[in-house]
RNA sequence: GGAGAGAUGGCUGAGCGGACGAAAGCGACCGCCUGCUAAGCGGUUGUGGGGACUUAAAUCCUCACCCCGGGUUCGAAUCCCGGUCUCUCCGCCA
């Protein structure tokens, strides 16, 4: 969330930046009218308590020198009445208050482009040309059953639509790919593996962003008010709520591999063929928590670090810079990898690389010392895929496919296929 | 799932109705002293909210916080109720 002093000194700025993101800025004004009432009323009732204070002091004193307290004692029996009643009535204005601050969206870097729909996108790389192909490349979906690596109909006799059943070198190929990519990570580009839980509770939903406005994005399990994970992210982010670091260990680099779990309700019939849209499937994240004054650098290293994934197995891609209107709620910055897929011939989200500055940090309490004694500080958050499986796994059965139906397993996947360099046809 | 024990500041640990934001020790910081990495002496040392003042910082006033949420009381770290977590035992179980 954004500090409350910050928004109530740059109301203009907030509301700027709330539309450039194509929110309805209502929340600002409902922020600014909970926010004035919830003051006024804690100003009344701690005057109140301080009088209470005061005089149970006296009342204290009384009766340790013997005097008769009794008058005290009746007037302050009706100002705890009075308390108990304003503090009833101080909580649901701060809970308003609360629920408002954490409906206002982060403020895009004033590095991302200004714009309400995706053609402010940027492209500000890419990395190889898609394969130029002496046949018709066909779709994953096709390749995959006819190779025997998923088996749709069954995968969805088990979750319904959107839920996928690898099969024999299929399922393989999927722990190749993240346990490849938590090697690359861990061996060379400086994370600490962490494996997470992968249900997690409202205050780590509400730390990362996705409660209170997105809860029925998420699969729930109301007995337990735990919900399934939409991304790594809200774990290992929240490995350190309610934390206060050690300046000298920033930035920390966590990464891990979870299943990620989405609902995507209303999103059915739009590019949800095969692979390219499902509700649970596998992704490996990255994790930084960097001081302010590097958060930015890190962005750039956290970007490059999922890039390397996607040269390393081959795959032609290209970074955009997403523009205030395209980005997420908690982002303040973020690029986007996409993988060409030659069979749906599409540039495929594989990675969303954000900053959030202290947007989560301040949601999930994550502080830092800078050295002993110091105040603590919020921490900037950032993370990113690296990378998402299925649209990956489409990307390398699309560009590696050859003319007679086989599959070529990148070679940085091979150690982990058993050796396997070629998936054959049947 | 059942029974019991516990949760206090950066850490160890006392307090079990009023002088407690919290003893003591450790650690850390500042100063002094000592002719040399040590010892000694004095001081400082939690977080968050609201307000005043200020360009801002500093400072000041005030409230809250001794796991969390309720309750009793003029007054709660302390008493009562509910919950969470940790440990021990029993049960169940991949």
């Amino acid at each position: 969330m954004l500090d409350p002093k910050y928004i109530r000194a740059n109301t203009d700025i907030v509301r700027q930046g709330i539309k450039n993101k194509r929110m309805d800025d209502a929340v600002l004004d409902e922020f600014l009218g909970a926010d004035d009432l919830w003051r006024n009323a804690i100003t009344e009732v701690d005057a109140l308590k301080a009088l209470r204070n005061t005089v149970s002091e006296q009342i204290s004193q009384m009766k340790r020198s013997g005097e008769d307290a009794t008058a005290e004692i009746t007037r302050m029996r009706e100002v705890s009445n009075r308390i108990k009643e304003m503090d009833a009535e101080v909580r649901l204005l701060e809970e308003r208050f609360q629920r408002a601050l954490l409906m206002i969206p982060n403020m895009p870097h004033e590095s991302v482009p200004a714009c309400q729909d995706e053609s402010g996108n940027v492209i500000i790389r890419q990395w190889g040309e898609p394969r130029a192909f002496d046949f018709t490349p066909l779709p994953h979906w096709e390749i995959a059953t006819r190779l025997g690596l998923i088996d749709f109909e069954r995968g969805t006799k088990i979750g319904g639509s959107g839920f996928i059943l690898f099969t024999g070198l299929g399922a393989k190929l999927q722990r190749a790919l993240f346990n490849w990519m938590i090697d690359l990570h861990t061996e060379t580009q400086g994370y600490t593996e962490v494996l997470p839980p992968t249900l997690a509770n409202r205050d780590c939903m509400i730390g990362t962003g996705q409660l209170p406005k997105f809860e029925f994005d998420m699969y729930r399990m109301p007995d337990d008010d735990l919900f399934l994970i939409p991304t790594a992210e809200v774990p290992i982010t929240n490995v350190y709520r309610e934390d206060i670091l050690d300046g000298a260990e920033l930035p920390i680099y966590l990464t891990g591999h979870s299943k990620c779990f989405r609902r995507e309700a209303g999103a059915a019939g739009k590019d949800t063929r095969g692979l390219l849209r499902v509700h649970e499937f596998d992704k490996v994240e990255m994790v930084k928590f960097a001081t302010p004054e590097s958060s930015y650098d890190e962005l750039e290293k956290l970007t490059q670090n999922g890039e390397e994934v996607l040269q390393q197995l081959g795959i032609p891609y290209r970074v955009k810079l997403l523009c205030t209107g395209d980005m997420s709620f908690s982002s303040a910055k973020t690029y986007d990898l996409e993988a060409w897929a030659s069979g749906v011939e599409q540039w495929l989200e594989v990675s969303s690389c954000s900053n959030f500055e202290f947007y989560q940090a301040r949601r999930a309490n994550i502080r830092f010392r800078r050295e002993n004694g110091g105040k603590p500080e919020f921490v900037h958050t950032l993370n990113g895929s690296g990378v998402a499986l299925p649209r990956t796994f489409v990307a390398i059965l699309e560009n590696y496919q050859q003319a007679d139906g086989s599959v070529i397993i990148p070679e940085v996947l091979r150690p982990y296929m058993g050796g396997i360099e070629v998936i054959e046809a049947k």
